[in-house]
DNA sequence: CGCCGCTTGTGAAATTCTTCACAAGATAGG
DNA sequence: CCTATCTTGTGAAGAATTTCACAAGCGGCG
């Protein structure tokens, strides 16, 4: 299998939206020309990252809504739930929690952890806020895959090294830090400042 | 002047970061080689970043963290302040207002709106709520150069519509939708959802 | 049935980004 | 002053990604 690049993941995943938007809006098939309009990018490049994993569309009419829809599903990995922790309980951790899109979307948050033992027992819809002392035991239990990690900078790498000893195999850390995991272990940083960085850079060079 | 990719630009944001680490920690000089070490890349890589923009650091010796830092900040524009708006006062916005971080990395945050009219009128650290409808007024009068777009999905394209009418030229996103702004806006999006698919690609296929 | 208009899938070309590799500047020590 | 050791800056090579361009499949219509 050759290697897929982070850019096409990211248009596949954006591809996935659009087309939820067109099935809503009563689309039975749809061109990669529609696809990139919708998606700011062009059409040679809709077709070509499809056919990174197969010939999903019909010449001279598109690509079936429904079946696009279920093989980038697929691709992506999201036919089944994944199993999701939530490290953090402070105003970021809130927001994400309650963000209920991501349970929509196959991301299902099954325990919230928190170092501040005011928070710790409280009860977010449902569930128990856990001390990261729990971390090793709770994960394990519940067959954790994927930790959000939105914690200060500096109690990121400390989080993340208890979240990988108990097997978690995906990162998504909002902490604006560089963290380590080992090879095996996914990760995704999401830096605000970084962004806003580079907004500034682009007003500044013009 | 050349073109500058985005991922050379992220790069340089990073290694803002990672010099003010060293500078908290004493450091007088870094190579190349310490900055790739820490940023996770080589350091090939950091020297032609650099020397996109000239050629700061002495041979032998690598590079001096204050004039490297007060070099990149002038890179990325970030001498002055910028004068920030906030659209969407709900638990995101929430989180984003009370990331002091921003202030300290020159982003001033001096207009909060929202279009709940239980909201307009409250207080958050001293700044008023506005309704979306004073976008025009407000933006103009406090010369506000960027927003960051905290809205529901189906009110972001009208939001930013307002703040662009408003001269507004910088949007940094995080409404799950692909945005149309005019050419000379410069647009950042930061999509959670997108991340995490990434994440379930890669634990995907393995 | 045959032609026409549309759209895919994909090699090949073009462009962009990263890595290599090395001459040359700088310092320290004898 | 000379040598040994670092580390930069940068053309050139290499790799990856995007764009081009076109043959070929498909449906509709006369």
């Amino acid at each position: 299998m050759k290697k897929i690049s982070e850019s096409a993941v990211r248009r596949l995943s954006l591809y996935l939206r659009l087309l939820q938007e067109a099935d809503a809006a009563g689309a039975e098939t749809i061109s990669s020309g529609e696809l990139a309009e919708r998606g700011g990018t062009t059409s040679a490049q809709v077709r070509k990252d499809l056919s990174l994993f197969g010939s999903f569309g019909k010449r001279g009419l598109g690509y079936s809504v429904q079946e696009l829809l279920s093989r980038i599903r697929s691709i992506l990995g999201l036919q089944s739930r994944w199993r999701v922790a939530l490290v953090g309980a402070g105003k970021l951790g809130s927001a994400l929690f309650s963000y209920r899109d991501f349970e929509a979307r196959g991301f299902n948050i099954r325990a919230v952890f928190d170092s501040d033992p005011r928070k710790v027992g409280t009860q977010w819809g449902g569930l128990g806020i856990r001390a990261d002392e729990e971390i090793d035991s709770v994960v394990r239990a519940e067959e954790i895959d994927i930790a959000i990690v939105a914690v200060p900078a500096d109690a990121a790498q400390q989080v993340v090294d208890r979240l990988v000893k108990a097997g978690v195999r995906g990162i998504l850390n909002f902490a604006p830090v560089r963290l380590k995991v080992p090879r095996g272990v996914a990760l995704k940083n999401v830096d605000v400042t970084l962004e806003l960085e580079g907004l500034s850079f682009a007003l500044n060079t013009r």
